[in-house]
DNA sequence: TGTTGACATAGAGCAAACTCTAGACGATAG
DNA sequence: CTATCGTCTAGAGTTTGCTCTATGTCAACA
């Protein structure tokens, strides 16, 4: 299979000269860590954008799809659930006039995430005077 | 209620002079932010030691009732399992014996949560960095 | 030419962690 | 006295986010 992906996937819809690179969604996943399934669900719910597709109807993942891809694990990581996932991607998939929503959507992210950091630093004093109160001595 | 309340929680199972605490289930659920539903399923689970009931076969909580509990939001805060809490828990109602493995458990939560932090420090790095991106000037 | 392997779709299934319902009981407020 | 409230148990139901299955296509290798 290995040549055969390298032809589909390294040679199509490339022009002249260009230097492009082009995923099969199989080494999407590898690269990801994320299943082949949860991708294709990923695209389904709208949380990535279409897929673009060659003759024969495969996924063909460019560049611009492994950075929304790696955003979209950024939001994952942090809590975001998938609906608002979706929201943000259909703002962006809307064009530049929703940027000041997905701004707003951005800040409430990043302060979620910066009370989870705090939260999570009075878990971990927490856990270590549990542990000193365990330990002889 | 109130009065109904005062009178089964704060008399009962008093020795002379002694100043106890206890609460109803429902007070706890206030105090905790769980359900109660929450609360009798982790009681179920063996996550919280059985609760002492008083004549009536209500659960009446008392101070290291509330102790457990709050170390059991921590550990549930941080992302550990109800299966990882319920060993916890056991090996924390066998006794002295099993504080090694108490030890063990609570030296891996530890690194987990640490490894999130600097999880979470990264993705907001990457946030910022987006809302920067979209921000005019 | 037949098997293998990566991909496709539609839709069913699953695990975790709750969350809720039904039906019952005792206490108290009006 | 009766309606309401907080509690009880057993067990069913829900939500989220995947994860898997069945069935099929196409291309490459032996």
């Amino acid at each position: 299979m290995t040549r055969n992906l390298e032809r589909i996937f390294a040679n199509k819809f490339l022009l002249k000269g260009e230097v492009s690179i082009q995923y099969s969604i199989g080494k999407v996943a590898e690269e990801t860590g994320l299943s082949i399934h949860t991708l294709r669900y990923y695209e389904k719910e709208g949380i990535l954008p279409p897929i673009k597709r060659n003759d024969l109807g495969m996924r063909v993942f460019d560049k611009d799809d492994m950075e929304w891809l790696e955003f979209t694990c950024c939001l994952r990581n942090t809590g975001m659930t998938i609906e608002e996932m979706k929201t943000f991607s259909h703002l962006t998939l809307q064009g530049d006039e929703t940027v000041p929503q997905r701004i707003a959507l951005l800040n409430q992210q990043q302060e979620r995430v910066m009370s989870q950091v705090s939260q999570l630093n009075t878990y971990l004093s927490m856990i270590k005077y549990k542990i000193e109160k365990y330990s002889p001595e």
